[in-house]
DNA sequence: CTAATAATGTAATCCATGTTACATAATTAC
DNA sequence: GTAATTATGTAACATGGATTACATTATTAG
């Protein structure tokens, strides 16, 4: 049974997407109220009504934009048994991600940089995030290690600041407006730097 | 001859230096005018006199740091022959530009990543910037391959990308506290990238 | 000493942006 | 049809931060 009232001319799902969209382009501070208003087309009020307040839609982006994380770049780097064919792929869809056609660069990476005072919460957030995904990275280095793929002295944790530190790069470089094919043919090199580890590195060569 | 009137209090330098470490550690928009007057020391009518406003004053700031980019990681980068010891010398530089003691990140990497609409001239300023830097890393990587240092087959383009990718990414891990023993750590992966296309990859190794 | 010049200090002003009030319209339950 | 409920549209309100007005103070030239 519906509730009783006006029904909604709008979907929430739909419009949570645009929002995303928006913040995902142009960060937090950069995004104002009358553009997530312009983009989901609905007036103010109605935007408060479903969705809280500026802060609190934007909470909710970056949960949805967290799915999209997992089931690409976190989702590859973990399917795969060859840590370089898991890199390479987790890369791959890291590019996919940062340089559109959706929109530019990435929410996590580049959402909330510098903030005024009152947003720190979300600059913090953000940071979290990428702490836990740089542990994610640790992790499956380290399972490579105990797989003897990489060599035993490899040190899980500079790898994972190396490539975290990459792909960090690779958000900010889309932005910038790399191309697609440029940012690909940079991963090509981030890769070659899995060599020096490699227990046999000939293999994949 | 002393100009008529009352004297300066302050010193235009100094006032310019403190107004750089704090715009270098927030960014643009994540700082106030309020933690400007505060850290310059002097009250606002005063800042106003004698830089302008928040943009002149910035944009000031931005000539201040770029003298120090050159004088650091650019000028490494070109006055050591050996491409793999200028590269290395070069993220060093880097290293101790973005991780303290004076402040974290880099101002020209991370000064202005989402603006509001009224500062994109800000943004606009600063991708340029980087956009000259990705440049005089790709004429290093040329004049490698013509010194034949590197393989014909070398890509000037896609090493730059790369390591001007990875440099953006050292500036945004350091503002996320990574420490500089961390980001040395994985400068090390980076500099192995290089070897693919050392033309004597033994060297140095 | 007086006039002229320039910095300072306080406090007000301006403006952009997030947010809400209020009246109106649409739909359902009874 | 009526009451209840919820969305919409317009326009106002609130707030924080950049900027400036104005009176005051300090210094130099003559």
């Amino acid at each position: 049974m519906p509730p009783a009232g006006r029904p909604r001319t709008f979907d929430r799902e739909e419009a949570l997407k645009k929002a995303m969209l928006v913040f995902w382009e142009k960060g937090f501070e950069g995004t104002t109220m009358a553009d997530l208003i312009a983009a989901i087309g609905m007036k103010a009020p109605s935007v408060y009504a479903a969705f809280g307040n500026k802060d609190t839609l934007f909470r909710e982006v970056v949960e949805l934009y967290k799915n999209k994380v997992e089931q690409g770049p976190l989702k590859a780097l973990n399917e795969t048994t060859s840590i370089l064919n898991a890199l390479e792929n987790s890369l791959n869809e890291s590019v996919k991600m940062v340089s559109g056609p959706e929109a530019s660069s990435c929410l996590i990476m580049a959402g909330a940089i510098n903030c005024a005072p009152e947003h720190q919460e979300h600059v913090q957030h953000l940071r979290n995030l990428r702490a836990m995904y740089k542990e994610t990275l640790k992790k499956r280095f380290m399972r490579a290690i105990k797989d003897g793929q990489l060599i035993e002295g490899a040190e899980p944790d500079a790898l994972a600041e190396f490539y975290f530190g990459f792909i960090h790069g690779l958000a900010l470089r889309a932005k910038d407006g790399s191309t697609k094919r440029e940012l690909h043919s940079s991963c090509k090199f981030a890769l070659e730097a899995l060599r020096s580890v490699l227990r046999d590195s000939n293999v994949q060569h």
